[in-house]
RNA sequence: GCGAUUGUGGCGAAGUGGUUAACGCAUCGGAUUGUGGUUCCGACAUUCGUGGGUUCGAUUCCCAUCAGUCGCCCCA
């Protein structure tokens, strides 16, 4: 083996491309559907971005990044999420000032992160995501949410579970902040190294932990819920009516936290429930972020968005055994005997292509039989033959691949006759 | 970043400190001198991820390295 693809990289080869292709139609679909429209934005951006965006204190600043300098000197880095991109071309191109608000966004395309490979895991890896600026009415929150959930659902998977939290606004986060800190210090060398190192921190992560989740202080630990100001908790209320009415359903986590700086308010994942799913189950991850905009040295603008991966949505495709259509028939193989014959398949091809069929020949000097076999496995519909002898007489033979039939056609006229078979 | 585990032909997979590295699938050729999905016959790894070491000798033992897989952390 010489070189090989770097590490926590794949190669997407025929036969898997189609289900990319798929997927991703599905989903452009849907956004036209929602009016989302498609924005693509370069793939490496100035590092600066990212520390100010995601949060210099987060794992993905911290040790997740591609970063490097460029010959210019410049700090660089290749995005690791897709919203501080987004954003930053919001206000580099003033979309705040379009006529038609709230601005609504989709992209797709490869994020980077540095980490260790493993089920779902990868350090290029492909996101869908929807981000709507300039509105901070419930009601889009629960529109981002369904739009996901028909993504999902749009492509037949069904063991989903959505959960949903509210972070608060600033001073609801900071409260809550300051109590958890109370609640925990005390006792904190009672808990992990992990946690302690949140208490710092994150120390909502702490109701996060699985090592120390019985630890009597979890259970008496203050909610983000019961430290939502009015206006948060009104917000979280609409947010959670609108989803009942689309019949969404959702759970509410107060322990659910989000990775990302940006966040307040509304957060939520989607999971996969489907057996053997394994360790990593989120599939789409996403929330509010009003003032990551002005973060970013733009107008105080409100925003919502999430992601997804793909290479997560057709696992999850795999665990539930859902197999995505990928039609790959062939209409018509070209099977010939002699060197007149082949030299003359070469310029039937070309009709055939050139009337909008798929077309196929030999191009490896196989026996007749071997050329069949070959048309067998593409899944030709049909077969035409052309010997020298055919040549000849002007002829060519089609045969019908499914019955068996075969009917003599006049070489001349071929292409027009093959298209009144196909009717 | 930490831990565990694996690495043999295009794919799946056996195997042993000693010289012919099973088998299955796929592929190619023939039986069928111009017609597919069945059957039968035949062909197909100077080589066992890579590099180094131990040894008279290593694919098999040891070390390193690369990669895959799984878990922790964290996330998509």
């Amino acid at each position: 083996m010489s070189i090989q693809a770097p590490r926590g990289t794949q190669d997407i080869l025929p036969g898997q491309s189609e289900i990319w292709q798929y997927i991703e139609n599905t989903a452009r679909e849907i956004c036209r559907r929602y009016q989302y429209h498609e924005i693509r934005t370069p793939i490496f951006e100035n590092t600066e971005l990212f520390l100010r965006g995601v949060g210099d204190t987060t794992d993905i600043v911290q040790k997740e990044m591609y970063s490097f300098q460029d010959r210019g000197g410049r700090d660089i880095t290749l995005r690791p999420e897709g919203t501080a991109p987004v954003v930053r071309s919001f206000v580099e191109h003033k979309m705040f000032g379009l006529a038609s608000q709230p601005v609504k966004l989709f992209y797709f395309g490869p994020m980077f992160r540095y980490e260790r490979p493993q089920a779902g895991r990868f350090r290029q890896f492909v996101q869908f995501g929807i981000e709507a600026l300039g509105s901070s009415d419930p009601a889009i929150d629960a529109e981002v949410l369904a739009l996901a959930m028909d993504l999902y659902k749009g492509l037949g998977l069904k063991k989903l579970k959505l959960i949903i939290n509210s972070l608060g606004d600033k001073e609801s986060r900071t409260s809550h902040r300051e109590a958890l800190k109370n609640h925990f210090e005390p006792r904190i060398g009672e808990f992990c190294s992990d946690c302690q190192n949140r208490l710092e921190k994150n120390p909502l992560r702490i109701l996060d932990c699985k090592k120390d989740r019985d630890h009597e202080l979890m259970a008496t630990a203050p909610s983000i819920l019961e430290y939502l100001n009015d206006e948060s908790k009104v917000y979280f209320e609409k947010v959670q009516k609108y989803l009942t009415s689309l019949g969404i359903e959702f759970e509410v986590d107060p322990t659910l936290v989000r990775g990302l700086d940006y966040y307040n308010h509304t957060a939520f994942e989607i999971m996969s429930d489907a057996e053997g799913f394994g360790a990593i189950t989120t599939l789409c991850g996403g929330g509010r972020y009003n003032g990551l905009a002005e973060e970013i040295g733009g107008p105080e603008t409100p925003g919502i968005g999430m992601a997804l991966s793909i290479e997560r949505l057709i696992a999850a495709l795999g665990a539930e055994g859902i197999e995505l259509p990928r039609e790959q028939a062939i209409d018509c193989y070209l099977v010939s005997l002699g060197d007149a014959a082949k030299d003359y398949t070469v310029k039937l091809a070309y009709q055939l292509r050139g009337a909008g069929f798929t077309a196929e020949r030999d191009y490896l000097d196989r026996k007749v039989k071997a050329q069949f076999k070959a048309a067998d496995r593409l899944n030709a519909r049909f077969v035409a033959v052309l010997g020298d002898d055919e040549l000849s007489n002007n002829k060519i033979n089609l045969k019908n691949m499914e019955t068996g039939e075969q009917v003599e056609m006049n070489l001349e006229t071929f292409v027009e006759e093959f298209k009144k078979t196909q009717r």
